[in-house]
DNA sequence: ACACCTTGGTTCAATGACCGAACTGACAGT
DNA sequence: ACTGTCAGTTCGGTCATTGAACCAAGGTGT
């Protein structure tokens, strides 16, 4: 049973031919999507996914290695004094945004009490659908177009400053603007 | 055996208030999601999923426990005299057809050469949008309703007689029939 | 009655992934 | 020179996954 894929990325689905397990070895390690959904929400510095994921500092190196090398996040230096590089969602990754709201809706729907958050859209400040459309719109709503806020149901005074940062109304994407310390 | 803890099943991500976090705490697991893909697909069948899957035994014994426990799958008995079971999705587990679709257009779009299957509104033989939708009626099609085919990516000759029995066309959730031995 | 098969598991040792804490190295500010 | 920040790497321990073997209940064939 050779292994045709020269690399061997962790933990793969060798007999499966189906888009859907070759997209599982992507992203389906844990940590991996919710790095995602931080970078989608404007997370863009290593020590800001650290303090608001709570994963090991090894894991969240291996997974932004991982998300890069697949063309999911891009590295780029953002500035130079002292070196500072920050990741980046391509194209690739913001393709990720409508299953991440399937997702999280069918986690709202199944398993939260109340709403944490909400995603509308900026133009018309209808909530999203399902898959991230605009249901008074009738189209689908480009990442930039999407304002996030708080729902009723988050924590007014997390504990972590990029939790605090992401109760501010903002864009999908958008970099986030931590608290000088 | 497992988790004798009221729930704190495996793997959490215990500092996320956040229903992408819920979400992934209980399909996040490797395995998971592929079960939930054949149970959607007519599998229904211990066997089947195991000689489909290629996955160890304990591993599928502990799924579909769980799957059972929040309510994604059901345990039902189909027969008497051997007694046997089977594992039906539930209204809860039929709602992550949207996300599996949207996962594997991604991993699609972004991984895979050809196209391995389709999926198709039964009335109208258009096939499906990014979120089960169907673009010609412009609704959300039941899964009842949409009829999975082979593409040209396929393997013709599959080792295993559930990948072949799923070569056949056939509808979302209708019952998978194998190869008598 | 006996052997043997199928289905749906459980048990076990070995491997690999993940965990938290400590350590490193490059640079800046005082 | 000392302190602090950022972005990692290293390390020992723990937990999950793996493949193979074992088990048990209920047929079937002779």
């Amino acid at each position: 049973m050779a292994t045709v894929d020269g690399m061997a990325l962790g933990k793969d689905y060798a007999t499966q031919e189906c888009s859907i397990a070759r997209a599982l070895e992507i992203i389906g390690e844990r940590w991996t999507l919710l790095v995602v959904r931080d970078a989608l929400y404007g997370v863009r510095r290593y020590n800001d996914f650290l303090v608001h994921l709570g994963i090991p500092r090894a894991v969240l190196a291996a997974r932004l290695q991982t998300l890069t090398g697949e063309g999911i996040l891009e590295k780029r230096r953002y500035q130079q004094s002292p070196p500072r590089d920050e990741y980046v969602l391509t194209e690739r990754g913001r393709a990720l945004w409508p299953t991440l709201r399937a997702l999280g809706l069918w986690g709202r729907e199944h398993f939260t009490e109340t709403q944490l958050r909400y995603f509308r859209h900026a133009d018309c400040g209808t909530e999203l659908g399902p898959y991230g459309e605009c249901p008074a719109c009738k189209a689908v709503v480009p990442l930039e177009d999407v304002v996030m806020e708080p729902g009723p149901g988050l924590d007014r005074a997390p504990a972590d400053p990029v939790s605090r940062a992401l109760l501010k109304r903002k864009r999908l994407l958008e970099p986030l603007e931590t608290e000088p310390a």
